[in-house]
RNA sequence: GCGGGCGUAGCGUAGCGGUUAACGCGUCUGGUUGUGGCCCAGAAGAUCGAGGGUUCGAACCCCUCCGCUCGCCCCA
């Protein structure tokens, strides 16, 4: 069994099964930018690999512990894009998007991969939706962004989420208010966590997100970044809530809301579930990043935008038990037992296809009961019976499945596309 | 990267030291002379995740590896 090819740990096959929700997702996805203004990118899935180290941040987990690396023959070293928002900033400065109307509102689906421990609604290789509005500061604009992800959670039938809404300043506020939460920590370093000790180095921020029972006595008089925000953020703080409000979008701030890449300014939010207590819960999030595009070597310009996980949309999807769609099975099967008849199956199989109506031709070596029967689970509602009387007559049998013991008429072939199509449109 | 649980036919499970590894679903073939769904019969399909060790003997005990899973770190 182990000898056999295995997919790559972290990956997974969408098997058939799978399908019709990726199909929903997309259809929604496609609706859903339409209404807010989208207009879909793609890009490569593999990119210089200094993009994400500048633009994520080289200090970030995603780049420096998960990125897939490697060296092409021509020597350029190059990553399997972890997240998707430096690689659309890439496209907008390589296009000279910045003298199209601004913002550009973009967004698209794309695999990212991550060399991380996988874990259920976790994988080395996933898939986001992302959206991306370059070119303007406006606290609406963060609203509508919201607005739109939220929309297509509801149009997907998800209900149990929530938005979970921050402001984490811009740089140099934020900086002054990070000195003021390690002068608070910094008496009771040697009382905390391992983890929380390393974050008081790497990531301040996290000290507050910290799970365990040693840190949770300074977390609550501990100086939080929400109410200590400079005025300008404060104030697009304050339009972003009423935008969410006068849309009717349930939010909570959360003032402990972090997120994992260094590009984030202002706004940060999440969508997670409400009922759901797993760690790997959040499905969407993101935040602006207004100076991204000039760390990737362009002019200021700032952004917003999120990734969603498609992987974690299709999960709580299948947890809520979501119906949906699935795609018909073609109505009709052609069962034939004929020496010579092959000729005669293509070309009627042929005449039906060309009038849009979907077809499966049996296994003509198998016997016409165990072709009856393929034509049975196939959900066929017609099957199309060509036997050796058949055939020397010109003749078929069309035979309803719908019933038990549907019954059959006998047609020549001339008329059977004609009775097949009248049999189907009327049922 | 750290810690816990699990791994038996395509799927879901039983067996937990001793003859040819069992059951359900699914698949395939039949139930006479060319006709599906229910029913009946039969067959195929598993070197019990892989490799090594303990033992007279291992799916069952031990070790390593692989994979899945839960938590942490982190993230979508």
């Amino acid at each position: 069994m182990s000898n056999r090819f295995q997919a790559p740990r972290g990956t997974q096959d969408v098997l058939p099964d799978a399908q019709p929700y990726w199909a929903a997702v997309n259809q929604a996805i496609l609706e859903v930018t339409r209404l807010f203004g989208f207009r879909r990118i793609d890009t490569p899935m593999f990119e210089p690999a200094a993009l994400f180290e500048k633009g994520s941040g080289d200090t970030t987990d995603v780049v420096e512990k998960e990125m897939y690396v490697f060296e092409d023959r021509g020597g350029e070293t190059l990553a399997l894009t972890p997240e998707g928002t430096p690689a659309i900033c890439r496209a907008y400065l390589e296009h000279g998007m910045a003298s199209w109307p601004q913002p550009v509102r973009l967004y698209t689906t794309h695999p990212m991969f991550r060399y991380d421990r996988p874990q259920k609604g976790r994988y080395r290789q996933h898939t986001q939706f992302d959206c991306e509005v370059i070119g303007s500061a406006s606290p609406l604009v963060d609203a509508e962004v919201i607005e739109l992800l939220w929309r297509l959670h509801q149009r997907l039938g998800l209900r149990n989420l929530e938005v979970r809404l921050a402001s984490i300043d811009d740089p140099a506020p934020r900086r002054a208010y990070v000195e003021r939460l390690k002068d608070y920590y910094r008496p009771n370093l040697d009382r905390l966590s391992e983890d929380s000790r390393r974050r008081f180095d790497r990531n301040p921020l996290r000290l507050l997100d910290s799970k365990d029972e040693r840190d949770q006595p300074y977390k609550d008089a501990a100086p939080k970044l929400i109410d200590h925000l400079s005025p300008e953020a404060a104030a697009h703080q304050q339009v972003v809530q009423d935008a969410l409000a006068a849309a009717g979008i349930p939010y909570r701030m959360d003032p402990l809301l972090v997120r994992g890449l260094d590009y984030y300014n202002r706004t940060v939010f999440e969508i997670v579930p409400t009922d759901d207590e797993r760690a790997q819960g959040t499905i969407g999030g993101g935040g602006r990043y207004d100076g991204l595009v000039e760390i990737l070597g362009g002019p200021h310009t700032p952004a917003m935008g999120f990734g969603s996980g498609i992987e974690r949309i299709i999960l709580e999807m299948q947890r809520n038990e979501v119906a949906v769609d699935e795609p018909e099975r073609p109505p009709v099967y052609v069962v034939h037992k004929a020496e010579g008849a092959h000729r005669k199956v293509v070309e009627l199989a042929g005449e039906l296809r060309a009038r849009g109506i979907a077809v499966t031709v049996g296994e003509g070596d198998r016997s016409m009961k165990a072709q009856l029967r393929g034509a049975n689970s196939s959900g066929a509602r017609i099957a199309i019976i060509l036997g050796e009387d058949e055939l020397a007559a010109g003749t078929a049998v069309v035979k309803d499945l719908t019933e038990v013991g549907g019954g059959q008429v006998t047609v020549p072939f001339g008329d059977l596309a004609a009775t097949v199509a009248a049999r189907l449109g009327s049922a």
